[in-house]
DNA sequence: CCGTATCCACAACGATACTG
DNA sequence: CAGTATCGTTGTGGATACGG
């Protein structure tokens, strides 16, 4: 069953298409890669090598989808240097992309619950209970829980 | 910052890639269009020239899109007759569509927070008490809501 | 008039080659 | 070795034309 629009029906014709915050999110992550890339962000990878093996898409691919998410301000890119080593960039999330983990956690559940024959290879917990986390909608004030509290088991 | 595996991340090439739940999603919801349909689906929209206007796409795209969640079993196609007019189609979501909604609110609240310049366009509140709608990452038992027990504001 | 098949344009990916 | 430019290929969208 679908929501109910307070307003005309209509009256539509003002706000869709361009003015839908969800149009304005796909023309930022509209490609596979591009999500992707910010899964591997929230999964911890922040070099550029182990983007191209984990998601396995071609480097290519990888430099235009984290320029597109730097452009966007999703992910922040900084230069580092290990010991010795010729300086690098690493690629992390910002505060913005952060808050992208509900949307990646959705997509996550909905594929687990209906792609996935049967069990998920990967559990999301609390890091200190060892509960479950779940994204929920509703109208309840609940803990939010913070990326970096969440947990990942792999499915035994 | 990441979340936090527990098991060793030189473990991850097992899993990644094809098994990730969500890069099997986004295989299936992967382009905007398709998504702006189950986005359509959830606003009430059920026909076809309904979907053309209003996410502003060609009538070929909408085809496309409408067979290929059908074929994902998304959305459902029913034949539906007004009174004394052709036989035509109708396009709902089925149980499978109505679980994708958890993605549809956490994609709208990001763009509203983070494209909108202020406030969002819509608001979603519940019907009986008009608390607004959230989407949350919890571990806690917040009461869900189904889509039918939301309704649409436009932004005054 | 609803919905699709066809054809052309463009955008994103992979392979390769290149730069620091 | 990290990262990008270039090029050929594929897939996705729009315009058009067509079938029920």
């Amino acid at each position: 069953m679908p929501m109910e629009f307070e307003t005309r029906l209509a009256d539509r014709g003002r706000w869709r298409a361009d003015a839908c915050s969800a149009a304005m999110v796909l023309d930022l992550l509209g490609t596979k890669t591009v999500f992707l890339v910010v899964r591997e962000c929230f999964y911890g990878t922040t070099r550029f090598e182990d983007f191209v093996e984990r998601i396995g898409v071609s480097a290519p691919a990888v430099s235009r989808a984290l320029r597109q998410l730097e452009s966007a301000d999703v992910i922040a890119r900084t230069p580092y240097r290990e010991a010795g080593a010729r300086t690098r960039d690493e690629y992390r999330l910002t505060a913005a992309g952060e808050d992208l983990l509900p949307v990646l956690l959705a997509l996550v559940q909905w594929g687990d619950t209906h792609l996935q024959d049967g069990r998920p290879p990967l559990r999301f917990v609390a890091r200190d209970s060892g509960d479950e986390i779940r994204v929920c909608v509703t109208a309840d004030h609940a803990r939010e829980v913070d990326s970096d509290d969440i947990a990942i088991r792999a499915a035994r």
